[in-house]
This record gives structure tokens, C-alpha cells and sequence, in this order.
DNA sequence: ATAATTTGACCAGCA
DNA sequence: ATGCTGGTCAAATTA
């Protein structure tokens, strides 16, 4: 066992280090599963032409049209919306939902094969803070965090129907209007952090019938990868991500099975700001226009479980063993593919800021003098005037100035300048 | 040149 | 103490 899976690790790896390569192959093997539908899924291989890339997405996008026009009426002169709404039309459940003001729904028909799962979880263990989880079970208003999260793939009207044990409910998503406005740019940061799962999927799919899966939730906010695990006991991988966003301390973890299908997404605390709003930019559109389809493939043939919870340790293992699928099924998939297409994406509310994290490594530098090897020691000290005595009671003279990205204020570099 | 991702190492908590 | 695991860091790599 151990063996097959390094041996699966290697392959992977040399998937990535020759991915175009392998693209080629892979194309062929998507190619049989998505005769019809192979348009959608340029991106798998447009790494090597952006040029092309526009092009592509148009004409991506009037097959988009076309494709939504067949599934449900939308007015395609709002081409705009259309990109918008492809996803939350796709993402829609059957008929039955539970709004009541479909109107932001746009007619959802049947045929639709997805359903959408808003699973809310809220386990009491011993009472201990758990005041607050209840209260955003049953006050809607309870996480304004929460709400634009959910939103962005699901209406938000039915969480606060949920009860607070364990349910289960198809609704229809799809908040139209009403979403903060999407889910755009994350493309960058996200496309690239999907590559790995893509590769995986692009293998690993073949009896899909949806096209490629691009595996990844979409949500408002610009993610930055930080790490990622291999996992044993479900085996699978783990991916982690922080908020992008300058002081926001929002993360979240992917949780992938085997074949690199997200199976659980858990959100980890929550963002400082507003979900970021950039329509100004040039490259915006050609993002949004090749990110949105993207993710709404990925939706496609996915349910979606949110599962709201405020404390992992309230979710203990066995969750995980319930979501991904059903045990028995689940071993004999031949191309790994028998994922049922259930993300579980998850809330947590943390008290208390990160008991784990590791201890930055400066001040270990600082506290006891144990210097890696080829690590120098920074020190931080407060800027003062251009010459003169600084707070760390060295003179320095500054000898440049260079404006840093992300940071509003100019990065200046001081030289010791050397007095008695 | 710069920023984002990958990936092995590291740390802390737990059994 | 030992090993395992989840989470994070940061150098190297990639885009
Ligand atoms: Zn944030």
C-alpha cells in the first residue's frame, strides 16, 4: 500500500514537472468522456497560449450562452450577468427549492442533475462557548462573514431555517442579484492553487461525465496557498489557504480525497474586510471570464454541503468518514471517480486566535541565540528620521527607498552608518 | 524582477 | 520518551 502510494506520489510529481506533456495525453483521455462538451474545459490546456486565450473564452462564452439558453431562460443580452450567473444556475437545485423569493432564482428546471446541500451541524459538547455557534444557527445576522461566504454559492435564506442538530436540505441556490458580487479574481491565486487537483482530476476523471473538473469552491475572497498535506487516514490531501487580504487572518483548508476531489472545505475564521470588489481593472474581465467557467464546471455535478460549525473539536473524525461518500461504493471505482461530488464546506469560529502556531523563528533567534544555518537574523526596529539615532540606538543612514506591493508604505533601506 | 505556489522541514499537541 | 498528525514556515521553484 505504502508503496503504490509513494509510487502514486512520484507519477504526480512528474506529472508536474512535465505537465505539458502529460496534458497531451490527458486531453486524449478527456477527450473520449467529453465528446460534446469538450469546449468548456480549455483551461486545462491554455498555460502555453495566452494569446489564444481571449479568443478562446469567447467563443467559450457563446457556448456558455448556448448551453445556459438550453438549460433555462436568461435574457442573453446580459452577457454580464450570464458569466454571473452561470454558476448559480448551474449550481441550482431541482425545482423544489425552498426560496420563496425565487425571483432571484432564475427558473430553475429540472433537468438540472445537481443538488445542493446545506448541511448545518451543531453538535453542544459540555456547553462551553458554544453560545455563540447557536446563535448564528438561529440568528441569521449571527456572521455577516458567514452570510457572504454562504452566499456566494448559496441562497442564505434557508440557514436560517436549519435546525440545530443535523440537516439536510436541497435548496436552490443561486442569490443572483443579491451576491456581494462573486467571486472573480481569486483566478490567479486559485487556478494556479488548483493545478495540482486539476492534474490529478484530468487523470483520475475519465468517467465523469462532466467535462474537467476544476475543483474549487468559489467564494468572494482572494486565497494564497500556504501549505499542503498528505493525509493517510482518509487519504487525500490537504490544502491550506490564508486571505490575501493585508491584515485579514481568514483561512480555510481544502480537504481533497484521494483523486484530488474536494471533498470538505472549512473556513477558519473570519475576513477583516469586504470581500474585494475590482471591477476596475483591464485583466478583470479576461479573469472573470475565464475563471467563472471554470468554477461552474466544477459545480456542475457537485453537491455542496456547508456544514457550519464553530470548533473542530466538535466535529470530530467520524464527520469526515460521513461526508466524502458511501463506504461501500467507494473502493471499487475503477478511475477513482465513484466521488459522489459532495463538498462539505464548513464554518469554523475560532475564540481564540491560533493556540498552534508555530513560533516565529526570530524570536526564537532572538530569545536563544540558536541561528539556523544560512538564516541571518532580522531585526525590526522603529523607522526614525532619514539620519540619526534609531530606537535600536544605532545610527543609520538611509540609501533607498523602494515601494512595496501590498503595502501602502515605501520600504527604506538604512546602512549603519558608523558614529564614535 | 516580482509574486505566488510547491514542498520539505519544523513545531506543538496528542496518544 | 516516541511516534503520529495537523498546521505553519520558508527556501526553492514556477508563473
Ligand atoms: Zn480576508
Amino acid at each position: 500500500m505504502a508503496e503504490s502510494e509513494s509510487l502514486k506520489a512520484l507519477q504526480l510529481q512528474q506529472n508536474k514537472r512535465h505537465s505539458k506533456e502529460q496534458n497531451d495525453s490527458n486531453l486524449e483521455v478527456e477527450g473520449e468522456l467529453e465528446d460534446e462538451e469538450g469546449e468548456e474545459d480549455i483551461d486545462d490546456d491554455d498555460d502555453d497560449d495566452d494569446e489564444e486565450e481571449e479568443e478562446e473564452e469567447k467563443s467559450q462564452l457563446s457556448e456558455l450562452q448556448q448551453l445556459t439558453d438550453s438549460q433555462l431562460v436568461l435574457s442573453t443580452s446580459q452577457v454580464e450577468d450570464l458569466r454571473e450567473l452561470k454558476l448559480e444556475t448551474l449550481v441550482q437545485a431541482p425545482s423544489n427549492a425552498i426560496l420563496s423569493e425565487n425571483d432571484q432564482c432564475v427558473g430553475s428546471q429540472d433537468n438540472s442533475p445537481l443538488e445542493t446541500h446545506v448541511e448545518a451541524e451543531f453538535k453542544r459538547q459540555d456547553g462551553v462557548s458554544h453560545a455563540k455557534v447557536l446563535g448564528s444557527a438561529t440568528t441569521q445576522g449571527a456572521g455577516a462573514q458567514i452570510q457572504n461566504e454562504l452566499q456566494s454559492s448559496i441562497c442564505s435564506t434557508s440557514l436560517s431555517e436549519l435546525s440545530p442538530t443535523s440537516v439536510t436540505q436541497p435548496i436552490s441556490s443561486a442569490s443572483g442579484p443579491t451576491l456581494p458580487e462573486p467571486r472573480l479574481s481569486p483566478s490567479k491565486a486559485y487556478n494556479a492553487s488548483t493545478q495540482e487537483a486539476d492534474r490529478q482530476n484530468s487523470s483520475d476523471l475519465k468517467s465523469l461525465s462532466a467535462p474537467i473538473v476544476k475543483t474549487r469552491i468559489p467564494d468572494a475572497y482572494n486565497w494564497r496557498k500556504y501549505g499542503q498535506k498528505q493525509v493517510k487516514s482518509p487519504k487525500g490531501s490537504r490544502s491550506y489557504y490564508r486571505c490575501t487580504y493585508s491584515d485579514c487572518c481568514a483561512k480555510k483548508i481544502e480537504c481533497s480525497d484521494h483523486s484530488g476531489h474536494v471533498i470538505e472545505i472549512v473556513n477558519k475564521g473570519t475576513h477583516s474586510h469586504d470581500p474585494p470588489q475590482k471591477n476596475n481593472y483591464k485583466r478583470e474581465s479576461k479573469v472573470a471570464l475565464s475563471s467563472r467557467p471554470i468554477l461552474s464546471n466544477s459545480l456542475m455535478e457537485h453537491s455542496i454541503s456547508i456544514l457550519k460549525d464553530s470548533d473542530q473539536a466538535t466535529l470530530p473524525k467520524e464527520c469526515m468518514q460521513e461526508t466524502p461518500m458511501i463506504p461501500d461504493k467507494k473502493r471499487q471505482s475503477s478511475s477513482g471517480s465513484n466521488w459522489n461530488g459532495r463538498i462539505q464546506i464548513k464554518e469554523e469560529h475560532v475564540c481564540e486566535p491560533e493556540p498552534k502556531r508555530r513560533v516565529k523563528k526570530e524570536n526564537l533567534e532572538c530569545s536563544g541565540t540558536l541561528l539556523k544555518p544560512g538564516k541571518k537574523p532580522k531585526f525590526v526596529v522603529h523607522a526614525g528620521a532619514d539620519v540619526g539615532v534609531s530606537s535600536d540606538g544605532y545610527r543609520w543612514r538611509k540609501y533607498g527607498q523602494k515601494m512595496v506591493k501590498g503595502n501602502p508604505h515605501p520600504r527604506c533601506m538604512f546602512i549603519s552608518s558608523f558614529i564614535r
